[in-house]
DNA sequence: TATTGTTATACTCTATAACTATA
DNA sequence: TATAGTTATAGAGTATAACAATA
């Protein structure tokens, strides 16, 4: 089939970040964490007493939305709340999330090493500050 | 705060997909168009006669889920369908479709344009056979 | 037997609005 | 007055299973 979208750096931007999140996804599988849930572990233990708003403002989710899923990481057993003030709530990660978040870091990091090597020697340095250029 | 997320290229590689998909949608919102009606649109103007089932295989879109989206497109009277055989049909652009597939391509092409110019120099040509390399 | 088009459905993710309590 | 946390809800987007009809 005659398929010019691929030529689009925008289209194969897409297709790229849905094909490795989609592997990410498998690999996080086994510890019940989705990438969300890492990036969010991984943030808190960075971060000892980052507030839930803190959280999503770092991560472009919306206040609503952290509150299901912090809900999940805490019925799990990853972290807890501290009060810091009459409306202010510190998150931290548990012995059991520091544990978790330590295992997520390591497949985590596996997988980014693998996904670099399959980027070609001559354009593989180039990747991360042409994506950082797009975002930040 | 303190966040390492950003060094991983994967992290990166889903915030600007977010990120550059956000304001392309926001570019052909006054097309009526979202980006896969685009890309369905460009994919038929390229291929007449291609079948529904076809495209899902090339966009990665379930076939389940081209009725909907294509019904949308022919109640728009962008396309039309002609029977191929007893079971397939061939889809078309219609006169309107290949009219708002023109402009979605200069919207699109003007779009890749800018998003290319925000990459700095030295890794610019880099970006498209990096990406291209994570899923194809 | 495999494929096309289709229906129905469920699940996830995200967006929005509103409310309270506190800074 | 702005912010934190929360609830409820609606809308996309996607995945799955099943079916009839045809290749």
């Amino acid at each position: 089939m005659r398929d010019p979208l691929p030529d689009f750096p925008g289209y194969s931007l897409r297709r790229a970040a849905n094909a490795t999140a989609a592997e990410l996804s498998l690999r996080l599988a086994p510890l019940e964490l989705r990438q969300v849930d890492a990036s969010v572990l991984i943030l808190i233990g960075e971060n000892p007493d980052v507030t839930a708003s803190a959280l999503g403002r770092q991560l472009d989710i919306q206040r609503a939305n952290m509150v299901p899923l912090l809900k999940r990481l805490e019925d799990a057993g990853l972290i807890e709340r501290n009060p810091l003030d009459g409306k202010s709530q510190g998150l931290a990660l548990t012995a059991t999330g520091k544990d978790k978040c330590k295992q997520a870091q390591a497949i985590i990091e596996k997988f980014e090493a693998e996904m670099l090597e399959r980027v070609p020697e001559p354009h593989r340095q180039h990747l991360l500050p042409a994506l950082y250029a797009l975002w930040q």
